[in-house]
DNA sequence: GTTGAGCGTT
């Protein structure tokens, strides 16, 4: 099983690769999408990560408020968006 | 060469 997570006050040179690293340090990593601006294609600054159930519990209790990037990272619970496709 | 609340796109 996997939990959806939703990760704020990203650094604007935050990579999916150091998200998903410090994300795979308390669980299975299923996924990593940063949000990038679609009209200017920048950063912005948060992004989902998608991991199992148990490692998604304890991402938020181990890097919600930490440092990362300089920055106070913030860690939750995804709201569920649409499906992406038809069923 | 910029910006900083907030829940994304095929």
């Amino acid at each position: 099983m996997s939990k959806k997570l939703y990760v704020g006050n990203l650094s604007w040179s935050a990579t999916e690769s150091e998200v998903r690293a410090a994300f795979e340090a308390y669980g299975t990593v299923t996924s990593v999408n940063l949000v990038e601006d679609r009209e200017t294609g920048r950063a912005r600054g948060f992004g989902f990560v998608e991991m199992d159930d148990a490692g998604a519990e304890e991402a938020i209790r181990n890097l919600d408020g930490r440092d990362f990037g300089g920055r106070n990272l913030k860690v939750n619970e995804a709201k569920p968006r649409e499906q992406r496709s038809r069923w």
